[in-house]
DNA sequence: CACCTATTAAACGACTGTTTAATCTGTCTT
DNA sequence: AAGACAGATTAAACAGTCGTTTAATAGGTG
């Protein structure tokens, strides 16, 4: 045998997970049903609650531990608006991304709890490390919000005004916004 | 009678309006179901489909048209940030905050297209109109990013650190990042 | 009383998350 | 090789809620 008594469930398990990510992302966790999930996984509903407990459990397991930026921190912070801003524009991802099933989630009061956990820990606490200055926690949280609030807008709701034009001028307008607090400018002096 | 043929479903129409969207922005759009939005109007569920159609009219009717930020305009651009930042900080409503019905109904796929189409009329437009120097739709664009974005993450998520500490300096970060957006500043010049 | 409107209780089918019991599959034992 | 066992998977049913609709009731004026 392959590996003795859960040979055959990881692997369900794990494609249970993959579809659980592309669901939540693209649907939320509210108008994600649980047979909708099954079926993109290719197995049975009743496996969800076996191997996750519950649709809530499904959810703790599936999205919170993909939620960190290590691959935003690698490179100079003197570049670091550029750089986020480059990536949050240019990505791709083919079915799951973190960051909106991160924003879609996060109206749900099960996932809610969960989700600022993870960002506590596992962007705020990372990314303010790397900031000098003032504040830097606060300012890692304005960081983390004006990410989230531009794929709210241009990704989740489609605001014309970031879709449109050119993609260098949105990219400009985001990496100035968020070089802005990197380098810790009040605005004021 | 008082105006013929609808006047006690005046009465009872607002109501019904009022309690949606005191339900809509606390709970999000998925998570308000018809008879919790009903019993808190103190009327029967059926009126809500007799007056607005459907839940989708019901949202239509009552959240898009809140949706404006006159308020925020009156008064010089060069104070944009702190005023903007002291507003979204110190605001309490009582049982309805437009902004976080936005942000708690932006994931429901029937609720995006009327927002996008509200958010750019009412939102995106005039304050575009205030804003000198290039790109202004797409500043815009990034300044109601960076609000929805800062409400998602202190008040809808709870994130602790712009939760916590002294309130000026989570306004400073907020002021800072709007003004910042407003003067054009491209941050590389 | 008759009429129009506002309001209600009740039921509709469809879907939700979750659970139960049965079936299938593969390995080990005799 | 054949039977027994354990784990993995499934079909089916559970009680509950969803949005919506239908038919009956209450309220107030002519």
């Amino acid at each position: 045998m392959k590996s003795g008594s859960t040979a055959i469930s990881a692997r369900t398990a794990d494609a249970i997970l993959v579809a659980a990510r592309k669901r939540f992302s693209s649907h939320g966790y509210d108008a994600s049903g649980l047979r909708a999930i099954a079926e993109l996984a290719g197995v049975n509903v009743a496996l969800i609650g076996r191997y996750f407990g519950s649709k809530e459990g499904l959810f703790l397991a599936a999205v919170p531990p993909t939620l960190d930026i290590s691959w935003l921190l690698n490179g100079p912070m003197s570049e670091f608006g550029t750089r986020a801003a480059t990536i949050m524009d240019m990505r791709s991802f083919r079915g799951f991304d973190p960051m909106l099933a991160l924003i879609r989630a996060a109206a749900s009061p099960v996932c809610a709890p969960a989700l600022k956990t993870a960002l506590d820990r596992q962007v705020i606490a990372p990314l303010a490390g790397r900031l000098d200055g003032v504040d830097a926690e606060a300012r890692a949280g304005m960081i983390l919000a004006t990410m989230a609030g531009y794929d709210l807008m241009m990704r989740v709701i489609g605001i014309e005004a970031l879709r449109g034009g050119v993609g260098a001028q949105r990219r400009n307008s985001l990496a100035a916004a968020l070089q802005h607090i990197v380098d810790g400018d009040t605005g004021r002096g």
